[in-house]
DNA sequence: GCCCAGGGAATCG
DNA sequence: CGATTCCATGGG
């Protein structure tokens, strides 16, 4: 990875990154494409606005210093893809996957953010699952120049069922308070679970109201940064029972989680590869 | 095991 | 156009 310091920001030259692969995959409902091309989005309180340039993509008004310390880390730039995928299985599909989503990186998101961005999205779909997130930081979240942070764990426990109804979330509401309690008492401790052996974590993760196995691992995966969690979804099942029979999610290895990236994109993006399958 | 609980996007007829 | 399907979890 080259790192350039540009007068309008900082302009990042890689292999393995791809914003539309790694912002528009299912991974992040924050970061949206504007009619111009760039991506904007907000992270760890950040509004950041991102151009694919012919020289690599610049990160718009980034410090070094902001680059290095925080996006740096939240997209994953330092970790070789290319050596990971070299450790993955070889398998027609895989590699069918892999040359698809080439580019796509799993974003190092904040463990609170994930937690409640994964509860919202259960039996939702993307683009209502933006919408919600983003009523939820205009109504609860400080604001952050244009833009508004993701709103506090003591921001939402105090806020009842009838307040969040501006959010049109649903039967999630619930969910959603259970978890701010939880977490902004202490009862849940997100940074402790994120180091607990993987069993442990999912265990102490699924004893919050709305999270059950495919919300705690999303929350593992994209918010702790343990990439060997595996989400499966009625699509990842889909892959595995119809592409990859007799295969687990410990068969991809260390980096499963990845694997399962490249894997679930591929097949959101093309579903026909299913036709005349059912299951 | 079965149904339902928001709601909006996607797909179908 | 209207009708149907999709979607992850908990509770009755």
């Amino acid at each position: 990875m080259k790192v350039h310091v540009d007068k309008n920001g900082i302009i990042v030259e890689a292999d393995d990154f791809n914003l539309e692969h790694t912002l528009d995959c299912g991974q992040c409902f924050r970061f949206s494409m504007r009619p111009d091309g760039s991506w904007h989005g907000v992270a760890g309180n950040k509004p950041l606005t991102l151009r694919n340039m012919e020289n690599g993509i610049l990160f718009e008004n980034v410090s070094l210093e902001e680059f290095n310390s925080f996006w740096r880390v939240y997209f994953d730039l330092d970790r070789d893809y290319a050596e990971i995928r070299s450790q993955f299985p070889d398998h027609p599909a895989l590699r069918n996957s892999t040359d698809f989503t080439y580019g796509v990186r799993i974003l190092r998101q904040d463990a609170w953010e994930a937690l409640i961005s994964f509860i919202i999205s259960q039996n939702n779909n993307v683009p209502r699952i933006k919408g919600i997130i983003d009523r939820l930081c205009r109504n609860f979240g400080e604001p952050v120049g244009q833009d508004y942070a993701f709103p506090s764990p003591a921001a939402l426990a105090k806020l009842n069922v009838e307040d969040l109804g501006v959010i049109r979330c649903g039967f999630r509401a619930a969910y959603i308070l259970d978890a701010a309690k939880k977490v902004n008492s202490g009862e849940i401790d997100l940074n402790e679970i994120s180091k607990m052996p993987i069993v442990d974590a999912r265990k102490a993760l699924q004893a919050i109201k709305g999270v059950g196995p495919k919300v705690a691992e999303c929350v593992l995966l994209y918010g702790m940064g343990r990439l060997e969690a595996f989400p499966l979804d009625v699509w990842m099942k889909r892959a595995m029972s119809h592409l990859f029979p007799g295969y687990t999610p410990e068969s991809f290895g260390k980096y499963a989680g990845i694997a399962q990236q490249y894997i679930f994109h591929y097949c959101r993006c093309n579903p026909w590869i299913f036709e005349n399958n059912n299951d």
